[in-house]
DNA sequence: GTTTAAATTAAACGTTTGTTTAACTTTGCT
DNA sequence: AGCAAAGTTAAACAAACGTTTAATTTAAAC
């Protein structure tokens, strides 16, 4: 909520990036002091230690995030159908959109020992399970969807897939004919792909009948 | 190929639940020594050094990888659903019985810097992709399957999904009504649920008329 | 039993780590 | 102008890092 100079802003940009190429462990305070030109002690100075400052970075990203999750307001004249495939498109859209920070969630998620980060994370993505479940229930119970759906696992499909997509993006880039477009160009294409994907496999699913 | 000592198998034990718990970088030779039970000259006397290690774990892991999707013989008398619905079963048995394995791949693939590590991982999975990509192309061409399908992305799916269900399981244990169950229970439990829903998700995308 | 190589150890190596200090500069207010 | 707070800096800090050394023990071969 609070507002950030625009030197703390650089720092916390920078300190995303490499967090998120190299791990928190394997970013030096001197390596973000260096690429956002600026002393050392600035990084205490203004976010106390460098756990603080990924903590400050977490708490920005997922504030944001619940704000999203929030702006999502449930439109009932639209099918179940178009309503996931607007979650779907949201989601894409956001998690592709702030690509190195779903990196340092996928790597803190991961850590063994639990730590307020880690409550953060799962504390979202329970918050979004609580966003796709009703829909699907509702529409079950209404006879539109396949009952038999196992909902959180559709939601760990979701995630995953995207998840999954953000590392194997370089990789994809040479082997699809697609080496022309520049790199927004490509972005948005990921994306679009992606979402394909991701709606024909929810639309498949939940009305497909076995 | 190597074969290695009971002490050495005793250091790439520890160290890769250690890198999988609390990453490569977040891992001191020190804490795998310790727990290891072993001098820390060791490590280098065996491996060389810390990175050496992480590689010999991943050739180690790699290698049996390999050796598993060869052993993935096609049985021509199978129907391809039931090739697919084998494929998958395979995938997540191997998967989620080396986990923490799964983890340092998971961590090792968001590294932006290429490395031999990541190129094995990303080579790896494009044998995994030759291993499925005939069996849908041939049975689309027998119109057995639907053939407006994205097989990359749907491999995306399979290792995005198993990879991220291993992070999710110690929240999902306490949210499905099967805390009495044991540790190995458990596991059982999660292998037969990912696998279920990974195979009605490919029966319905494959098999779906849109 | 002697010799040679491998295994094992505690200690030390030089870096790099995150953080703090103390001096200095800038800014904003009266 | 003068003062206090905030911003900024280079230098220093102790701790932890990965690795190496040199000495010692164990094992194997003859």
């Amino acid at each position: 909520m609070e507002e950030y100079s625009e030197k703390q802003l650089s720092i916390l940009k920078v300190a995303e990036r490499l967090f998120a190429d190299q791990g928190f462990h394997g970013t030096s305070v001197r390596d973000i002091a260096q690429e956002a030109d600026v002393n050392i002690a600035m990084i205490s100075y203004y976010f106390g230690s460098k756990d603080k400052l990924l903590e400050t970075i977490f708490k920005y990203r997922l504030e944001a995030s619940r704000k999203f999750i929030n702006e999502l307001v449930e439109n009932d004249s639209m099918e179940p159908l178009e309503k996931i495939n607007s979650l779907i498109d949201r989601f894409v859209n956001k998690m592709l959109g702030e690509q190195y920070f779903q990196c340092i969630m996928s790597r803190e998620q991961l850590n063994s020992q639990q730590s307020p980060i880690r409550d953060l994370i799962w504390q979202l993505k329970g918050e979004m399970l609580g966003l796709m479940r009703p829909i699907v229930t509702r529409a079950q119970e209404a006879g539109i969807f396949y009952k038999d759906v196992d909902v959180e696992m559709l939601m760990t499909t979701l995630f995953g897939t995207i998840h999954q997509v953000i590392p194997a993006q370089h990789i994809l880039r040479s082997s699809s004919g697609v080496e022309d477009l520049n790199d927004d160009e490509y972005r948005e294409f990921v994306k679009n792909r992606v979402s394909t994907h991701l709606k024909k496999l929810f639309k498949a699913i939940l009305k497909h009948e076995f």
